[in-house]
RNA sequence: GGGCGCUUAGCUCAGUUGGCUAGAGCACCAGCUCGACACGCUGGGGGUCACAGGUUCGAAUCCUGUAGCGCCCA
């Protein structure tokens, strides 16, 4: 019957076990279960290559704690976990170790090596992150794991593809990209690095075609001019304003092109105050020339050299091209003037060389209809976003139905199922007569087109005359994520999953997704199933440092989630992770160096970031290390810091403050016997235990309902610690000692732990199930309803629910009133500096309802208080040299005649005077103010007047405590 | 440039439809090794709720403006 705990609560046992536990039980496998209502979720598919960071430790907590909770409301339940490929993040670090260890391209390398090497990469870290949130607690149907580039996302992905295609979704249009002319590739955004490098700035002319006049314009890239399509000048710029649709030669080429109003790309003030406009060439000018529907002329071979739109400067390279145009336009006497300018260009990663925007083919979803779709679905709220102000960020995206460009120019990921061919019509036709797997559209020319299929096609499909060639470009990584809800339920079959699971109930993600991922999956989710993903979408907020920034690696202010677990234990971590989940958006937390040496907390400050300091000494220890950061090397000499924040030490606390009560608990069930009987006969103390568990209780699922973490957190805590902790188990002590209180104490202080810990195991899994187990063992019969049943694990035990006539109003009074007083007993004992031992002599006037109820509970005054029996009643009065303190409804005093110093205690009075004073001022204002009483509800107005009274009295009482002192 | 958020105790933050004398954790001060817990117990000090207007009987809370900080998307 007595069990033993450890005196010391060990987390990382605690996970060991757990997670075995949980294995063995297959607790996390979704049954599929139809006689049950469904909860289900998928994660957001952490990169495949990545590691658990402190943001994946958010969004992972936040999704556990929910799943955790339905399971145990009984919901049949399935949490979806995989991990995503991330085309261009895992690209780029196989190859850029294949680059250093055998200095080859990817070209050297080929296409399907490169692939090859990359699944070995992945599969040996594809696993990594998703044991790391095993390691969470996360209770992911681990069986189900999927991953954006397996087979069953691969069949999703080409049946999507293929739908869109075949109902002209997706079309093949040109746009502009990061061309490394070296390399002779795309490149994306973030493997480009800005340079400051020395430039000119030319000013030239262009004649009108009508009259003699001219137009000027400056720009830095004079061979550029070849490509021109217009010239734009500011709209309201009175120097041109009257230029606005006359035309103008571009003298090298001979072409005739317009003078167009931009008030977006024209900054009057800028050189001349207008623009030579180059789409195909330019980022501001080929969204310029998309808003005026300009031509877009490509004047560069893919080597950088001129192509043969550039006529006689055809075949130069473009900076010997530069030149020429420069010379030529000179000796038109159009040139007038360079200036040195410093430019900042941008230039590739691996080739280090200058970028340059290039117009390429490329593959565009088109928005228009689909985003509409999905923009409906929020706002009939079908799909609910929490919190609400992100429906905004959501609609205000979709309403710019700016076509999606789906193709990338990389080799990992999912080939574009598009196969190009040259051929007679008839041809096609002949051959995919009957066939529902393959379409055809036609191609940028006639006699060319674009065949999609569901499955690969032969290269001689068409006979040895028409080879089909496929498509170079694979997908962008989102749009298979864009898929994920249904792709990993093994949609386009309809399989028992999908029927099941889908929708999901909510998606768990962060705010800067909500266009790239959020939005898409409603897309394709409405479109391909006609059906939404998703139920809710709830969006928590970002951590970051203690100054603001965002946390990252390379900038040395991150905290490593597994630093935490192994320094705090992944409960505590997750505790804090609850705690920052508030409706704001940022939270921060301040980061602190770990010393290596004695593992003080030495915190970050902005002269430690970006390695900027290599050396700092431990305040403790006075022994040196390195702060955390992107340090290359190891350095033998100097140990590098981990990095940590106190903050996760109240998650540690609490866990511990936990362990310790169930602890005394089970060290005080001798002699237990099960069988709580009518509530309502219980003493006021227990009573009012259950009062506060099933307040807490309910507070914690309707917190959860509305995604408050945070609040539902801290109503466990508060519960736990001060209530249960702090007074119950210490009004305990004593009645556990008397035959008569026994047995009934002991019933209530399991069945409260056994419904604490339930409600805590979402938020501390591995805590509470270890306690359950313990609590398994000792008393099997423990539960405070009938319905809760021992349970093999905690995440099966029933979600706590309790009648609401548990919650009774009545027994709060009396104990929030012998709190007070216990409370006020306390402080005079700690400011006289009495003997513990020593009993003092409460008294307290009051009328005789309050003092019965102060009599009811007096056992504990004298338990808690050390009080002799106390004095009580309307007729009560203070001795002369007493320590007094006035309450709403009752004036307590404790005679102290010579152990207390009058004049200190005076002090604390004339305070005490200067605060009710100035309340009732307040109180008499407010109450003196018709329009009050006439305005406010009537209760407010009552409720002050009794609080007038009541301030009035309490002024009274003080002023005779004072003129008692002397 | 557009959107959004924040500014409450020394620090990090709660404060759900406006209504008791604004709360917590950490830090601080004083005192406690009394068999659950020093990762603890007891008590205490500490805030002009960024600033300026407005609405209201009443504003930390709603509106407008100002200042600062920041996040996201271009």
């Amino acid at each position: 019957m007595t069990l033993e705990l450890a005196k010391q609560f060990d987390p990382a046992a605690a996970q060991k076990n757990c997670l075995e536990l949980w294995d063995r039980l297959d607790l996390f496998h979704a049954p599929v279960d139809p006689t049950r209502p469904s909860f289900s979720m998928v994660i957001p598919p952490p990169n495949v290559t990545g590691a658990l960071h402190l943001g994946h430790a958010l969004n992972n907590t936040l999704q556990d704690i929910l799943v955790r909770q339905h399971r145990m409301m009984g919901y049949d339940t399935l949490w979806m976990p995989g991990t995503d490929h991330a085309g261009i993040a895992t690209q780029a670090v196989v190859e850029r170790r294949i680059r250093v260890t055998e200095n080859k391209t990817r070209h050297e390398i080929g296409r399907e090596e490169l692939v090859r090497r990359i699944w070995e990469w992945k599969d040996q870290y594809g696993s990594r992150i998703l044991n790391q949130l095993r390691g969470l607690g996360c209770s992911c149907d681990w069986k189900r794991a999927r991953f954006t580039l397996d087979e069953t996302c691969a069949r999703a992905v080409r049946q999507a593809f293929f739908n869109l295609f075949k109902s002209g979704l997706v079309y093949r249009g040109k746009r502009l990209v990061n061309w490394d002319t070296q390399l002779q590739t795309s490149v994306a955004d973030d493997e480009t690095f800005v340079e400051t490098i020395k430039g000119g700035f030319w000013t030239f002319r262009y004649p009108l075609v009508e009259g003699d006049g001219f137009i000027r314009f400056s720009t830095t890239r004079p061979e550029t001019m070849l490509g021109d399509t217009a010239v734009a000048v500011h709209p309201e710029d009175p120097r041109y304003k009257d230029l606005i649709g006359k035309m103008v030669t571009v003298p090298l080429t001979g072409r005739q092109i317009p003078i167009i109003g931009d008030a977006i790309l024209v900054k009057p003030e800028m050189g001349t105050g207008a623009v030579k406009v180059t789409p195909a060439h330019d980022r501001n000018d080929n969204m310029c020339a998309q808003r005026h529907g300009l031509e877009m002329i490509n004047i560069l071979e893919t080597d950088g050299t001129i192509n043969a739109t550039g006529g006689i400067y055809a075949g130069l390279d473009r900076y010997i091209a530069r030149e020429r145009v420069v010379e030529d336009m000179e000796k038109l006497g159009l040139f007038d003037g360079r200036e040195d300018r410093d430019i900042e260009m941008a230039h590739s990663d691996r080739s280090k060389s200058p970028i340059e925007p290039f117009l390429s083919d490329q593959w565009f979803v088109s928005m228009d209809r689909l985003a509409e779709d999905a923009m409906a679905v929020v706002r009939d709220g079908k799909v609910r976003i929490v919190p609400e102000r992100y429906a905004t960020t959501y609609l205000d995206w979709l309403s710019e139905k700016r076509d999606w460009c789906i193709s990338r120019q990389l080799w990992w990921g999912h080939r574009i199922p598009i196969w190009h061919v040259r051929c007679p019509e008839e041809i096609l036709k002949n051959a995919l007569t009957g066939r529902e797997d393959v379409v055809y559209q036609p191609g940028p020319e006639s006699g060319t087109w674009y065949v999609c299929a569901l499955a690969d096609l032969p290269e001689d499909l068409l006979g040895a005359n028409y080879p089909l060639v496929r498509d170079p470009d694979v997908l962008d990584t989102w749009f298979s994520s864009a898929l994920w809800p249904f792709s990993t339920l093994g949609w386009p079959d309809k399989t028992p999953e999908l029927a099941r699971y889908y929708p999901t109930s909510v998606l768990v993600t962060s705010r800067e997704i909500i266009t790239l991922w959020v939005a898409r999956m409603v897309l394709f989710g409405v479109e391909c199933l006609g059906e939404v993903p998703f139920r809710s979408v709830y969006i928590h907020p970002k951590i970051l440092d203690g100054f603001g920034e965002t946390m990252s690696k390379s900038k040395g202010n991150g905290v490593d989630p597994l630093d935490i677990i192994e320094q705090y234990g992944p409960d505590a971590l997750r505790f804090q992770m609850a705690l920052m989940a508030t409706e704001t958006q940022d939270a921060r937390m301040p980061v602190g160096n770990i010393c290596p040496h004695c593992a003080a907390l030495m915190p970050v400050k902005q002269e430690h970031l970006c390695m900027r300091t290599r050396k700092v000494t431990c305040p403790g220890c006075k022994k040196t290390f390195r702060p955390g950061g992107p340090w290359l090397d190891n350095d033998e000499e100097l140990l590098t810091a981990k990095q940590g924040s106190d903050r996760f030490e109240q998650g540690r606390n609490f866990a511990t403050k936990v362990w310790n009560a169930s602890r005394f608990i089970l060290m005080n069930l001798e002699g237990f016997t099960p069988g709580l009987g009518d509530i309502t006969t219980l003493a006021i103390e227990d009573r009012w235990i259950l009062a506060r568990l099933a307040r807490a209780a309910d507070t914690v699922t309707s917190s959860l309902a509305e995604f408050r973490y945070a609040e539902a957190m801290r109503t466990l805590y508060e519960f736990t610690w001060t209530d249960f902790c702090d007074w119950y188990l210490e009004m305990a002590k004593g009645r556990l000692k008397e035959q008569g209180t026994r047995a009934d104490v002991q019933r209530v202080l399991v069945g409260v732990l056994d419904g604490l810990i339930r409600l805590l195991h979402p938020f501390l899994p591995f805590l509470t199930e270890t306690l359950w187990q313990a609590l398994n063992e000792a008393v099997p019969e423990r539960s405070l309803t009938s319905g809760a049943v021992k349970t093999e694990t905690i995440g099966l035990a029933a979600w706590p629910a309790y009648p609401s006539t548990w919650r009774d109003a009545t027994v709060e009074g009396p104990m929030a009133r012998m709190q007070e007083l216990v409370r006020f007993v306390r402080d005079v004992r700690n400011r006289t500096m009495l003997d513990p031992r020593q009993t003092v002599e409460l008294r307290v006037r009051s009328a005789t309802g309050p003092a019965s109820e102060i009599r009811n509970l007096e056992s504990f005054l004298a338990l808690l208080a050390g009080t002799s029996p106390v004095v009580t009643g309307p007729e009560v009065v203070r001795a002369k040299f007493s320590a007094s303190k006035v309450f709403s409804d009752m004036e307590a005093s404790i005679p102290l005649e010579g152990l207390i110093d009058p004049a200190a205690e005076k002090v604390r009075l004339e305070k005490q005077l200067a605060e009710r004073k100035k309340a009732l001022e307040s109180t008499r204002a407010r109450l003196g103010n018709p329009a009050f009483v006439d305005k406010a509800p009537a209760e407010v107005v009552a409720q002050l007047r009794q609080q007038l009274g009541e301030l009035e009295e309490q002024v009274v009482a003080i002023q005779a405590g004072l003129t008692d002192l002397g």
